[in-house]
DNA sequence: GTTCGTGCAAATACTTTGCAAGTCG
DNA sequence: CGACTTGCAAAGTATTTGCACGAAC
């Protein structure tokens, strides 16, 4: 049993709730991802393990199991709302401003951001997510060519 | 004219793009706001200072900025889709999971967490948002009391 | 004058809600 | 059993689009 399902079984009963199919799916399917899905693709996924959940079913799910701390919600610019495992790795996405595709990177260390973060910040941290903005490396090859052609 | 607003001129006619009332508006209430405003924020303050400017502008606005690298979009649990500018400051958003507010936090420095960031990713850094999940004290405290009354 | 931007209204897409029936403990 | 969940359909929000008119260069 993973980490995240041991947490699921665990705090559950602590806040009155149940253990339903449709909750487990949701973890099983997000933790064979290994990155973030839209609220569509979770869709998709879990109907082609299982009978289907409705639509409705996984919004109340993935709102729930974002308040007991077990999946990080990012809403990343061309993909809508996604979810994603709230596991102990530091979670990146590098999302570029001109082809609004998303890549995911999960890094182990984060040097000191995160003692720097506890001195100043008066909050429970529970984890971290960060969103680089910027160019993909396809992008800015492009983009360059254009601006050397431009001062030609 | 601040940093934001210089960039804006310049970048424009790189992109064929013009220079209009209603988007110096959007820069200009999004200076004065200090973090990040929803969608309404924005309609709203807008619609405070000048003629009124219609939503579709706005959402069209909101994107072509965010393109040029001038803006940043979060969605934040419970606060839909906001924006903010994209300084040379680093944000952080505290988000409790238990209540939904969002606290703006802006850092000065990042520890060694830039360069960790450029040796592993192949990527073409514009800007950079940290999202930390966790509780806001005031709700940590509640839920601290209820977890020794159940164990009591 | 030509190209780009705006406003409006309509079309889409996304998310939430009420309620009866089904499940979990 | 009683409390919590689900599915469905309907309501509510949020966002995008087409097109005619107006503005920037």
């Amino acid at each position: 049993m993973t980490e995240q399902a041991k947490k699921y079984e665990t705090l559950l009963p602590h806040v009155g709730q149940r253990k339903t199919v449709q909750r487990q799916m949701l973890l099983q399917v997000l933790e064979e991802a290994e990155g973030h899905l839209t609220i569509e693709q979770l869709t998709e996924r879990i109907q082609s393990i299982s009978p289907p959940v409705s639509l409705s079913t996984i919004y109340r799910n993935v709102e729930l199991l974002t308040d007991m701390g077990l999946l990080r919600s990012n809403h990343l610019p061309g993909e809508g709302n996604t979810y994603e495992l709230a596991d102990e790795k530091f979670h990146v996405h590098l999302v570029c401003q001109s082809c609004h595709s998303v890549t995911h990177l999960k890094m182990h260390q984060l040097g000191t951001l995160l003692t720097d973060l506890v001195e100043i910040a008066p909050f429970h941290i529970g984890s971290l997510a960060l969103t680089v903005t910027g160019y993909c490396t396809s992008c800015w090859h492009h983009l360059s060519e254009k601006m050397s052609k431009r001062e030609a």
